[in-house]
DNA sequence: TAAAAATACTCCATAGGTATTTTAT
DNA sequence: ATAAAATACCTATGGAGTATTTTTA
């Protein structure tokens, strides 16, 4: 039997990420002292203190952060209970297709339109951060991502490779060169997450760069670009993304020594049906035809965890 | 803000696998009254029925079947708070290594007790059917799991292949064969969970002989092989396990055409800890120690899903 | 003394219990 | 007539609110 409240777990998540008890009640609308007192509680029903409260700044204890994943993916689940049921309500058969920049869903659409007339369809557009929290929490059934995703519960099936290119300023020195080297690319200011780019990281933290960004990362390709047009630095985006967002004061150059980028498709694991079948089938089939850009490999056989 | 009520999920699950509200409440030590009132309140609150009531057989609608999987997910994510709670709150640290019949974690034991002293280190022999479970609901922190495995939320890291044998009762007619084909195989009872041995699945489903079993499966390999002594049919084992569990009556042989059983480390992929990390490590070093028997071939790079 | 969290207390929503009625075979 | 689920009604736990106190930099 489980005792665990979700809205405890609620509660505890926002101080942990307010490490304020005022301004987490706020944020949750709710009083200050309901959170001290659900807290509490929470703590006296585990048996482990959460948090070291102090005058000056709460702090999360080791059992308080070994928590704190484990209480974001249980509210996630709960999130996604609720998406789902919304959609099971209303009596139209419903389903959500996520596809990150510069990729085609259309095929795909044709195809379950055509084998599934009174279904609706709906296309979501995915940026880096959420491509894999919005198949996580509902909103997204079906997901065209963009590996590597840290895959909590998901099946990824991998599709193609494209390569992925530099997108510079015209202004800027190096676009008149028509390769860059890793070299090139290190020097430059990243404008998206270090993640999306291991190899630049690992380049920089070689050089003993700074690696992270003060200003935070953008998560959209347009603000993306309009900070590269402005000079601010450099983004690397996939040859379709970069083939469908043009503009005239950025240039895309090939680097060497850049690993190519993978598309794949990704679905809540323990989630099946016709519809779901019938769309990851006509995504591998299509495959080729996803993307502007030119399909470097077609990741082969089916690699699902 | 979510307004899902775990304890409403339970409920429902319970009446989802009994499909009697009479039974779920007894089983739940609830009375009859408040699973209709709190299944009716879910409904509500989620806009949907979940079940078709009728005065025989109470049965799930689309939409409960939908919700079923979402649920136990979350009621999962639920159990495994309380376990990890549980072991932080006991001041000394706990790490829980899970591993399937027939592997040796000895190495990784002593690797783990010599770098962290202080940790108490627990062995979980798993079997088939709670090799993932087991991690999902925190009874084991990293898990030496045979493939395939559903892989709901976990890293899978492949470690090593190793051949696999058929066993059978030194009284049956082909135990004199040196080796078996595909087909001797595909016409014995396997005694074991057909997913564990797709190829026998495959044959027999091609032959149009029935695949499912009456009697349900043992999951224990002793019981299993019990079973085999006792001239009920066959059962297919990784060598390592083969050659742990020997007794006189029972023979291993090879099978022509079975492919290899793969050994990997799986874990929670949102976890992550020093202790941990350590512990992968050892294993991915340690891998060609961790089995009896030969090892075909080691999967390399780290295919981390 | 000022900011942050905890405590005291009151109120009400809701889960759970028992007894009983409804419903369909 | 019987088995299963729903309803009626009562009780008590616990969550949320306001006012206030404690704590420490």
């Amino acid at each position: 039997m489980i005792h665990i409240s979700v809205r405890r777990l609620e509660y505890f998540v926002a101080v942990a990420e307010e490490l304020n008890f005022g301004r987490a009640a706020e944020r949750l609308h709710v009083a200050q002292p309901v959170l001290s007192r659900q807290i509490a509680l929470l703590e006296r029903e585990l048996g482990v203190a959460l948090f070291a409260r102090s005058t000056r700044g709460t702090e999360l204890t080791d059992a308080g952060r070994s928590l704190l994943p484990d209480a974001r993916a249980l509210l996630q689940a709960g999130l996604a209970i609720q998406r789902r049921a919304e959609h099971a309500a209303r009596q139209v058969q419903h389903f959500a297709l996520g596809f990150m920049p510069g990729l085609i869903v259309t095929p795909i659409v044709h195809g379950l339109r055509a084998a599934f007339p009174d279904v609706e369809i709906e296309v979501v557009r995915t940026n880096w951060d959420d491509q894999v929290d919005s198949i996580l929490d509902g909103r997204v059934d079906l997901g065209l991502v963009r590996l590597p995703v840290a895959a909590r519960g998901l099946h990824v099936d991998p599709l193609f490779g494209e390569s992925r290119l530099a997108m510079l300023s015209t202004a800027h020195p190096l676009a008149e060169r028509a390769e860059l080297t890793m070299a090139d690319l290190s020097e430059l200011d990243l404008l998206q997450s270090p993640d999306a780019v291991p190899e630049w990281r690992d380049a920089r933290s070689r050089q003993g760069l700074p690696v992270g960004r003060a200003g935070g990362y953008s998560q959209d390709v347009e603000v993306k670009l309009e900070r590269v047009a402005a000079g601010l630095g450099v983004v690397v985006l996939p040859s379709s993304t970069a083939q469908y967002y043009t503009r005239p004061d950025v240039v895309a150059r090939p680097v060497r020594g850049l690993a190519p980028s993978l598309v794949a498709q990704a679905w809540m694991a323990h989630r099946t049906s016709t519809l779901l079948r019938t769309a990851t089938d006509l995504a591998h089939t299509l495959r080729a035809s996803l993307t502007t850009g030119e399909v470097l490999d077609e990741a082969g056989a089916p690699d699902r965890c």
